[in-house]
DNA sequence: GCCTTTGTCAACCAACTGGTTGAATAACGT
DNA sequence: ACGTTATTCAACCAGTTGGTTGACAAAGGC
């Protein structure tokens, strides 16, 4: 119990979480940096990064008075890797060639800031 | 809140419901079927199973006095899709490329019998 | 040295989770 | 009609989660 999967998942479902790890896909980020768009207090946004620690999600290094917070995207893929067994039966033509071949050619992350409005 | 990738990433993070999820990748199964392999109680199993639906990862269908399960994948590829924008880092290569065109040539997924611990 | 900034810790709280049991519902076999 | 099988419901419980606040420690600036 509680293994890398169930703490990876965990980290995932909560959409502060998520969205931190999208701020953090732009660049490196201190803690209060981090916790300035959010309205729960630095506490709470503390917690939230150890958890994405924990998950190995994110790392975080202290120099000076400042906690840097780093994307580990290795924890991520793990947890990618498993959902893609699922994913094998209705995705293999070229439908799902041509995606690659558009994804390849971005660039720049633009459109990652957190699509939970697009139902 | 609670939107649809909350549902799925929480309904990912228990090991009894991925274990679930893979053995309906065999095949559908009855609830009490589901439930046989586990030391927890029918009742419990019906609550994951009903969590599983709700995040869509699932679809039950009654038959006579027999309710089905069945695997939907495609909730699980929408979260799928949002954490491989973060692997982009260090995947948009060479490497992935030839893996997806390896992954092509394979016309049926006999590979995909034993990717968990369940037994 | 002293004040400010950065971040965590500890205690607390309400809400949720994952399990239990026992009763209830619904369809089947005979 | 009756007992059996399949599944859910309702109430309950312990433990976890996601937030709060106030106190604290450590590093920097002046």
């Amino acid at each position: 119990m509680t293994d890398r999967l169930d703490l990876a998942f965990s980290a995932l479902a909560d959409p502060t979480r998520r969205a931190i790890l999208t701020m953090l896909l732009e660049d490196d980020m201190a803690v209060t940096d981090v916790a300035e768009p959010f309205q729960m207090s630095l506490a709470a946004i503390s917690k939230h990064l150890s958890i994405l620690t924990r998950a190995g999600l994110i790392s975080q290094e202290k120099r000076g008075r400042v906690k840097w917070c780093k994307l580990e995207p290795t924890a991520m893929k793990d947890a990618s890797v498993w959902m893609e067994s699922f994913g094998q039966f209705e995705v293999v033509n070229l439908d799902a060639f041509e995606r690659f071949l558009d994804d390849e050619l971005v660039d720049s992350p633009d459109n990652l800031t957190e699509q939970t409005d697009q139902a």
